[in-house]
DNA sequence: TCATTAAGTCAAATGTATTGACTTAATACT
DNA sequence: AGTATTAAGTCAATACATTTGACTTAATGA
């Protein structure tokens, strides 16, 4: 007789989502162009230059737009450009790692104002709760001393830890697994930050990062695959990231290579994990990065070994990345040492021939991107900042419309 | 002088683009959840009463809609729901092989109302040309021999052939390569028949069938693994078929398994290409589908290697998609003979581990989908509609409002 | 000097969605 | 049987963001 399993339906819109939509444009372009005129602006969104006039007045408003220095271009009235204004808006980033955690604090377009890192005592997330509030609260503080007004304009707090997320049993990491999967981080974060959190895998931080200020910026589609203690692919679709129906999207580290007879996770042959255990390192070392940067740098055995066999098991991952997702281009980018990025880089090309070969093509298929130790807390800050500014079709729904 | 590199940046909206989505939302309402009343649309989409009783009277007056008979349910005034008018729009699928061209007219809830088929000669498009056209012609008056006014309400034609799209060289299957690439097929079409012509590959026009009327229906991440002539991937992600920068996305045949110490691409593995080759069938044999469905209902001995080996790599293919595309379900789906595809579809369980592994799933992992031969001129005809009539980020936006 | 070109503003108009009061029509309670 | 309650749906006025077209400003070029 009840009827009423639950109707669903996507939401609708109106004005105000529609106003959203165009202020989002207007940052969207100024941030892949630079600055513009409003009559830039009018030709390039298709909006009339009215309505651009009365959105930039509200963006200077708001103070995430100012106007520069007036350009003469040939006839007609000179132009005058606004650009983004940086500290128009802050968001914190977090990395959370196995035996660190870092938080960087950065500004509209993606520049680090304040960085620092503290060590994780083991035992899991009831251990470390309070190091990473500690550690968030004093790079808050720190970006409060440098730019007036930072907590006012800050629109969140982007946490990223390594996937997968949710995933029933079968965890041969047993750090993800047991310790943090059940903990309720983002609830905890929220309540002792007072901030919206968000969530994602390094390699989606990765991703964020690299479009907001490295190889993606101004790309709708690119893959970064992403080579820290485990290997992810951090996606940009349709000018998003995508993220999957359960924010696991991308976890190539996952998928399955048929080598001498058996099946082995990409992630076991190709990342710092399959390096430390091919040197019997102890990850736990603090000098860690520092002395794998030494021996790649001069060309240790050992080192180059792995490089070359980790180099083949990237080249069929691009090659699958490409042959799936179809992006203008791929980014090797990683939280790694940067010295074994390079190598790995160079021991990757030539390329395998897949659907990327094709006419006309101006981007490299491969491109370096961003490979020091704070991406990914770079790409966590971005998370707020894409999530608050960048133009997307869940910023237009009436759900998610917030004043 | 003249710095005049273009400007990108994505285009605004405005009050049309509102309308157009919100008619948008309400036709997926309908479609997702059947006939629903004023009140239920309202509560559903966010929007209010009379938002919905505006857009609800004109997409009557349009005819995409009609009210049905009213529902009394405890207190209150009776609801009128109102449920979709299959004769509200038209579309015509045209799916494009090797040997064969297949026509359908489908209704705006994806039922198939007129079908036909033609031989293709040898010697590529520029001899297939006037059977395709002549093809659709045929379909479309037999169309309006069954409906009055379909012509009018006609909102497009699908095309659908084997992918990649603009692939330089490396083709190892000549068909598509030489003959068909550099064919402008597109402006043929649409020359030839006066429509809207859109074009996408087997797994694509697969998918867009199983969202449609299949088990990917109201799904916003899905995946619909195809086996055909050849093997692809259609891919629903955030309720869209998603394209990739050059329409190849989900070109899995191209990806790369290692055995026996060599890599071959999937498709020489498992599809029917492979299988052709397998029993040494020539695939040009019009009985072939008959054969083998004969072939596989016995349990013929050779076709159970095929199927035992070909399932082993579909588990791992399912295994990928799952981990890089992390969806609510796979969908096995393809153009091929019904008892070879259920054989197979019973030969791949149990499937592999994966993150697709989590607490409170609801739907399979793996799931049948369509597999007769009409399923990619189908999901060809179902293309115009879904983009005529689903919400789509890109039907908000000014560069794509029409009237 | 003056026509031309382009940027940008002003004020009124337009198009959708929203608001709040109202009507209609059923069930539930007394 | 009568009345209160609940929910669907309508009406008319309002609010909000974009659009339109005329106008102003300020430069170049002939």
């Amino acid at each position: 007789m009840n009827d009423s399993r639950p109707i669903r339906a996507k939401s609708g819109t109106n004005h105000e989502g529609t106003s959203a939509h165009n202020r989002r444009v207007m940052i969207d372009a100024l941030r892949i162009n630079g600055a513009l005129s409003r009559a830039d602006l009018a030709r390039a969104t298709r909006l009339t230059k009215q309505t651009v006039s009365n959105i930039i007045e509200e963006l200077e408003r708001d103070g995430l737009v100012s106007s520069q220095e007036a350009v003469r271009k040939g006839r007609g009235q000179p132009s005058t450009p606004y650009g983004l204004v940086p500290e128009g808006a802050f968001a914190i980033g977090l990395q959370i790692d196995r035996h660190v955690t870092r938080a960087v604090a950065v500004d509209l377009v993606g520049s680090v104002l304040v960085r620092d890192e503290a060590g994780l005592p083991p035992g899991g997330p009831f251990n470390g709760t309070k190091v990473i509030l500690d550690l968030v609260a004093g790079v808050r503080s720190k970006l409060a001393g440098i730019v007036q007004q930072s907590e006012k304009r800050l629109v969140g707090l982007g946490a990223a830890m390594p996937g997968p997320f949710g995933v029933a049993g079968s965890g041969d990491d047993p750090w993800m697994m047991e310790a943090w999967q059940k903990f309720p981080l983002l609830e905890t974060l929220a309540a002792g930050t007072g901030l919206d959190v968000g969530l994602q895998n390094d390699a989606a931080a990765a991703a964020t990062a690299e479009r907001m200020v490295g190889a993606a910026h101004g790309l709708d589609h690119a893959v970064c695959l992403f080579v820290g203690y485990g290997i992810g692919a951090g996606l940009i679709l349709n000018g998003e990231l995508y993220r999957g129906a359960n924010g696991n999207a991308g976890e190539i580290g996952m998928a399955l290579l048929f080598a001498d007879g058996k099946s082995t996770p990409l992630e076991h042959r190709a990342s710092l994990a399959s390096l430390y255990q091919h040197l019997s390192i102890d990850p736990a070392d603090p000098d860690l990065y520092a002395r794998i940067n030494e021996l790649a740098l001069r060309g240790d055995h050992s080192i180059h070994a792995w490089v070359e066999a980790a180099a083949a098991d990237l080249r069929w991952s691009i090659h699958l990345l490409e042959t799936l997702f179809d992006p203008q281009t791929v980014i090797l980018c990683g939280s790694a040492p940067e010295a074994l990025v390079s190598r790995l880089f160079a021991a990757i090309g030539p390329l395998l021939p897949s659907i990327a070969e094709r006419r006309g093509r101006t981007l490299p298929r491969l491109q370096p991107g961003i490979a020091d130790p704070w991406s990914v807390a770079l790409g966590a800050a971005a998370g707020p900042i894409s999530r608050a500014f960048d133009p997307r079709f869940a910023a237009i729904l009436k759900d998610s419309l917030q004043s």
